[in-house]
DNA sequence: TTCTTATTTCGTCATTTAACGAAATGACTT
DNA sequence: AAGTCATTTCGTTAAATGACGAAATAAGAA
């Protein structure tokens, strides 16, 4: 029952709910999420931490940058399901589509970049 | 993405969570489940509101009562699938088996003897 | 080692949430 | 038509949540 809540929990925030959907294409680092979302990187480090908590990602760290994936296939069952069902019911969504699309422009531009970008101003 | 936000804040506290393991037995009505759980009337009916307009569970209205039971199979996929979920994930747990426990009890009692002894004290 | 820097933790603030009791509602019963 | 009574709505309070910026951390780069 608490790793049931610890899941559903994560899941009420809608912006840890399109975190989900932007990992669906592959693991991304902190920085990149931060800019999709244009949030503070201590706000989303938390949410990320979150859904971490819920096992609904996994972690790893390579070079200077902490990468966020969804969790695997070896994940509990009521892990699994979680992710199936926010899947099958959102990715066809606007929201969906929209994230998805600025995580391309992301996605082409250099880490380093991002990361800078995000200290000044 | 709205209605999905609404079943997964419905989700996202335990007491709801489990008003829908104790539905899974059948209709229930607010007396009943304000008994089961020990809460005032008013809290166990704003949980029932929530899950409500989430979809997850119908009502209908008998005698004196209000009957609230699990939404059927002609309930969007999101809603059939969250239902499914929460009672593979916790149906064979110790708190749905103490719940079912007690409730046992609650369903032999005359239902207007459990509203009357609501009333006082 | 020392410096840099991406990420996390901490403290604060505004908003939301869950609980309650009191009062309103609304549908049977008489 | 009036009364009864299960349920809902409203207003309040305490606790949880989500956002931020500042400071701490920890790991790669120099």
């Amino acid at each position: 029952m608490r790793e049931f809540m610890a899941i559903t929990k994560a899941l009420s925030d809608p912006n840890r709910v399109r975190i989900l959907l932007a990992l669906r294409k592959g693991e991304l680092c902190v920085c990149q999420i931060t800019e999709l979302f244009g949030f503070a990187p201590s706000t989303v480090s938390k949410h990320l931490s979150i859904l971490h908590h819920a096992h609904l990602i996994l972690s790893r760290k390579s070079e200077r940058w902490v990468y966020y994936r969804l969790a695997e296939k070896a994940a509990p069952i009521a892990v699994r399901e979680a992710l199936d069902w926010v899947h099958k019911s959102l990715a066809k969504t606007d929201e969906a589509a929209t994230d998805a699309k600025k995580l391309k422009q992301i996605l082409k531009t250099d880490l380093a970049v991002i990361c800078r970008r995000q200290k000044c101003c």
